[in-house]
RNA sequence: GCGCUCGUAGCUCAACGGACUAGAGCAUCUGAUUACGGAUCAGAAGGUUGGGGGUUCGAAUCCCUCCGAGCGCACCA
């Protein structure tokens, strides 16, 4: 289908075209009519004519084909009103072809999605959910839209801490350590590495040889170190299950992933005149980035001790996804502290000609998780709250409230559907907030049937489905005509239309809090039309099988609306 | 100190440079409805959009400045 607003844009064009070749008519869903085109007085005001004089000349020369009527309002806004036939026949055509809740990209890209990135031989907390909600939902618009999405998952799985991680690994034992980590406890194993790090120095010197060991591909310590990667991904993997995310094992490309690229980083960065030396350490300084001083800050491209550390490995994987992968989008769903240090790496890459033109590379920035404190949500004893334990109290507290309603369900349904609601739940609490906003963490808000939740909108997609149930049909008559004579019918229609303008917009923006307020939009104008209009108990025939029409496309749309975030919508609950 | 982000109703959040009434949800209050799953409907109350300037026909939105919060600022990643 195509948006209206695009549709309406097309047909202003003409008349806006012959007052200036390419004027833009901007039109946009407005609160007092179905679409305001406010293009006049942008125009009006480059041209210097009067904005009212301009917007009626443009409103008596447009021809909307019969799909709309035009009226000029207030200083020059166009406001267009749709044909009910109009939207009454669009909603049936894209309905009968099931192409009501389709989107398709004009251009199609080849996008390098970066998100989720936890570190070996540690926990994944709190911080890692917002990451991996945002990009995997990110991942499926992307992919619905037609888009190709090669998903990177970055994980931290090298550096210098490795070094007290193999040798605690060597300490306690293989074995000792795989059922350690198996079980996911892993900040227990990162802590007690950590502490003898710190207190036995001895052990920290043995640490110190084992990374000069590693980075020297020193085989019996690489194996180690595979130990440690493995064992993790392993749970990474039973997370992302638990999350119900579409992350997969081939998608861990890691840091290490990126080793035999870095000798050409620094070699390319030199050729290209980039490369400066300071304190013994290779940097690149690129222009406009100063430090505490305000002398220019430098992105520390290898070490003075000779090691890479992550700016190299971060310079290589974007060549890597450029050159190799032949990616034009690069998405970075990273949180907002590495803001600074994302714009340096575009920055140098750019200086170094590693980015084409038609090549966008982009942060796509999240703010924290805060607790009823408003401080970072941690656990009850004030520790870092480990995803999985939030993850199962979810699945606990749903539990809780389907057996505190009057409803029975098999052990079996009652486990699955916990899981459901209670994952859907967070993952949609997440998502609704703009994603550079911290946010406040409320189970009680969030698990309420009431609300803009995502067990309101996955029980108003039930309640749609039990109607046809009760009917005893999967869905409306084929061939049924739909009407929108009813006012309650009318904004239904229309806004179960725009599924694909509110889809662009959450791409655009790469906002999918944007769809939230969509889906949960439209549930609510279902129920003023539920509540007003008879559906079952319609007064003839024909209007049933319309209405029918119109709760079968909203369930569809809420439905998919919340897959593409991620979240399952069962059809009874 | 410099930089980035945020500051909207009691609370949690929306709002793409567009309006004459800045929107939802929760909580509060007043009515209606014994309901096609009551997640009901209608209505009320609640805001000088942190303060102050500026640009504009028009600013929560853009610019400047101040205040407050969070984060970042050379060899951890």
């Amino acid at each position: 289908m195509t948006d209206l607003a695009s549709l309406l844009s097309a047909l202003l064009r003409p008349a806006f075209d012959a007052v200036e070749p390419g004027a833009d008519p901007v039109v946009r869903v407005s609160d007092r009519v179905d679409y305001q085109a406010n293009g006049a007085l942008a125009l009006a005001k480059r041209l210097g004519r009067p904005p009212r004089e301009l917007a009626d000349a443009i409103a008596a020369t447009v021809d909307l084909e019969g799909l709309a009527t035009i009226e000029v309002a207030g200083p020059g806004f166009l406001n267009l009103t749709l044909a009910d036939d109009f939207i009454a026949s669009s909603l049936a055509a894209n309905y009968a072809d099931d192409r009501l809740n389709v989107a398709e990209a004009t251009e199609r890209h080849r996008v390098a999605l970066d998100y989720s990135a936890p570190n070996v031989a540690k926990e994944m907390h709190v911080g890692h959910m917002r990451g991996t909600v945002i990009g995997d939902s990110l991942a499926r618009i992307l992919r619905f839209y037609g888009h190709e999405v090669i998903v990177r998952n970055h994980v931290g799985d090298w550096g210098t801490n490795f070094g007290m991680l193999i040798e605690h690994l060597i300490d306690i034992g293989e074995d000792v350590a795989a059922s350690e980590l198996s079980v996911g406890d892993l900040d227990a194993f990162y802590k007690a590495a950590r502490e003898k790090f710190e207190h036995d120095e001895a052990f920290a010197e043995r640490s110190r040889r084992r990374v000069v060991a590693l980075q020297g591909g020193d085989p019996e310590t690489l194996r180690r170190w595979r130990v440690l990667v493995d064992e993790s991904s392993r749970y990474f993997d039973r997370v992302y299950r638990l999350l119900d995310v579409g992350l997969k094992p081939e998608d861990v490309v890691g840091e290490s992933s990126y080793n035999h690229l870095l000798d050409a980083v620094v070699e390319d960065l030199d050729h290209a005149g980039l490369l400066v030396e300071s304190d013994g350490a290779l940097c690149v300084f690129p222009e406009g980035f100063t430090n505490r001083e305000g002398d220019p800050l430098p992105l520390i491209v290898r070490k003075r001790d000779g090691g890479y550390g992550y700016s190299a490995s971060d310079l290589a994987a974007l060549r890597d996804r450029i050159e190799t992968l032949g990616c034009d989008r690069l998405y970075y769903v990273v949180g907002a502290p590495q803001t600074q240090h994302l714009e340096m790496v575009f920055a140098v890459a750019r200086a170094a000609g590693w980015v084409p033109d038609g090549v966008d590379a982009k942060h796509v920035a999240f703010g924290n998780v805060l607790g009823p404190d408003h401080k970072i949500l941690r656990s009850r004893d004030g520790e870092t709250l480990k995803l999985v334990d939030l993850l199962l109290e979810a699945v606990e507290r749903a539990k809780m409230a389907l057996d505190a309603r009057d409803a029975a369900y098999g052990p079996d349904e009652r486990e699955l559907l916990a899981e459901t609601i209670g994952i859907g739940a967070v993952k949609y609490a997440d998502l609704s907030t703009e994603r550079m906003r911290d946010y406040v963490f409320d189970w009680e808000r969030m698990l309420s049937l009431e609300g803009d939740t995502g067990p309101y909108l996955a029980y108003a997609h039930a309640r749609i489905r039990s109607i046809f149930r009760r009917l005893g049909r999967d869905g409306p008559l084929p061939g049924a005509r739909v009407s929108v004579a009813d006012p309650h019918e009318r904004t239904l229609a229309l806004e179960l239309l725009r599924f694909e303008e509110s889809l662009g917009a959450t791409l655009e923006w790469l906002a999918p809090h944007r769809l939230c307020g969509y889906l949960f939009g439209i549930a609510q104008t279902f129920t003023a039309f539920y509540e007003n209009c008879p559906v079952l108990r319609a007064p003839d025939e024909a209007t049933r099988e319309s209405r029918l029409v119109l709760c079968d496309a909203t369930a569809n749309t809420l439905e998919l609306g919340l897959s593409l975030l991620g979240i399952h919508a069962p059809d009874r609950m």
